[in-house]
RNA sequence: GGAGAAGUACCCAAGUGGUGAAGGGGCUCCCCUGCUAAGGGAGUAGGGCUCGAAAGGGUCGCGAGGGUUCAAAUCCCUCCUUCUCCGCCA
């Protein structure tokens, strides 16, 4: 969400970012702000300006009312009764012309950075760098379900009975492969100063609202029934969801927040072939980074989000790749984002495993999220920003082609074994 | 989940329909005193929006949102949170 002063002052910028990001059919809503801005300031002047006379004439009855000239207050009220019909019009027309400016609002883009590449989809983000060599075994690495059955570790078929399709049941070394990932996870955040949060997996309606757009909403989160609570998305959700509407002083920025929880989405659509197994699904875990801080330290901070996920990755061998989102696939609210891309043997490719965020100040308009300076007086909006650190299952596929062997154990990296018992490797069950 | 009570500034707290939301503590500054302690004075209700070149004005704001009224911290409704007691529970 953009600041509406700089969208007065800056209306051809604002139009500029809008065509960088292909969205051409919103370009017109540009000057429809300006125009229902400018309504609804006149009609605010002027509603004011009524209430300014009501008040002074209420305190005109208060007085006359004291000194028991009955009749002299009645006249008075009559007057202010006199204003009421207009002001009841004005002060719709207010909500109506503010309610249509922030539609608006809401739908128009954040100023992208200006390194952002500029393309149209997907297919034209461009790769930023490779970490680790993507290596090509020299035998075949079977489908990580496979993988999983191999070791006993996955009931899909149970799963499907119980909850349906995009379930899971781990088992066996595998969940625990995958708990000790989690454990592994909030341990190196920790050690890179991060504070350690769990929390709330629930969340009322009107933070919701908050932190997505409707179309989210629908296409993402459960709904508790008879109840105001949804499960959560991913635990930034809730992270973000606890600043709503506060002022933070300056000394207490930036806040570096490392938070897991399970989460939930209702993936609503069709997928390929490439997203069955525990690819794509209504429940994962995640270990996710969430920073809110001075605007000045948000660049420095979204290299620093990124590399610790690229980091982490490399600890436990597995190679990676940035992949730097162009302007057409920029989610409305972000001034910069990257996916880190996890290499693939199987499918001899990068498939996404985090997404790092820079959301600048557009977030925390949207929210309230200010912050209260040293110096001065000015409260300003801080910046924020998120990534995820690591969310298995899916990172499980990545895990186990990796470091797959030839004779069908999966041996485990140095960083990742007192979690898993001191065990160097995995071997199938027959 | 049930019953009761409460929510006013950094903290405590007065205020049950009427002209600027008391008072105290704390904090900041000044004076007096002069190593400390004590005393005196001033300032201290945030934030949004809006008009204005500016100075400055207006509006909204007493947990949140509605309503009644010429006028609401105060009356009514819904919700949230906290406390006390009861119930249930890993």
């Amino acid at each position: 969400m953009l600041d509406i002063k700089f969208v007065r002052q800056n209306p051809d910028a604002v139009k500029e970012n809008i065509k960088k990001k292909f969205q051409d059919d919103k370009l017109a809503m540009v000057d429809e702000v300006l125009d229902f801005d400018q309504k609804y300031r006149t009609a605010r002047t002027r509603a004011d300006e009524l209430r300014a006379m009501r008040n002074q004439k209420s305190k005109l009855i208060g007085g006359l009312m004291a000194k028991g000239q009955k009749d002299e207050a009645e006249a008075v009220k009559a007057e202010v009764k006199a204003m009421a019909d207009e002001m009841e019009q004005l002060a719709e027309d207010e909500k109506a012309y503010q309610e249509e400016v922030r539609k608006r609002m809401m739908v128009i883009p954040n100023i992208i950075d200006p390194s952002v590449p500029i393309g149209k989809d997907d297919s034209e983000n461009v790769e930023l760098e490779r970490f680790g060599e993507p290596v090509t075994p020299d035998f075949e690495v079977p489908y990580h379900v496979d993988i999983m059955e191999s070791f006993d570790g996955i009931d899909l078929d149970a799963a499907r009975r119980t909850s349906g399709n995009g379930f899971y049941y781990l088992k066996g070394d595998i969940a625990r492969l995958h708990s000790s990932i989690l454990s592994y996870a909030r341990d190196f955040m920790i050690g890179r100063g991060f504070t350690y949060y769990i929390p709330p997996f629930m969340i009322r309606s009107d933070v919701v609202s908050g932190v997505m757009s409707f179309a989210e909403m629908e296409n993402m989160m459960y709904k508790i029934e008879g109840e105001d609570l949804y499960l959560i998305g991913t635990s930034e959700h809730s992270m973000i969801g606890k600043f709503i509407d506060t002022i933070n002083e300056e000394e207490t920025l930036p806040q570096t927040l490392t938070s897991y929880s399970p989460c939930f989405r209702k993936e609503v659509g069709a997928h390929g072939i490439e997203e069955r197994g525990v690819y794509r699904i209504h429940q994962f875990e995640k270990q996710e980074m969430v920073v809110v801080c001075k605007p000045e330290e948000s660049p420095m901070w979204y290299d620093k989000l990124w590399q610790n996920t690229v980091d982490f990755f490399r600890t436990l061998d597995i190679p990676v790749r940035t992949l730097e989102c162009c302007s057409g696939d920029l989610a409305d609210l972000k001034v910069k984002s990257c996916d880190v891309e996890a290499w693939s043997p199987r499918q001899q490719k990068y498939f996404e495993v985090g997404s790092c965020s820079n959301l600048g100040d557009a977030q925390a308009r949207r929210l309230g999220i200010r912050v209260r300076p040293k110096e001065g007086k000015e409260l300003y909006f801080a910046h924020t920003l998120n990534n995820t650190v690591v969310a298995p299952p899916r990172m499980l596929i990545a895990f186990l082609e990796n470091n797959l062997q030839a004779d069908g154990s999966v041996s485990i990296p140095a960083a990742l074994r007192p979690y898993m018992g001191g065990q160097e490797k995995l071997t199938p069950k027959a």
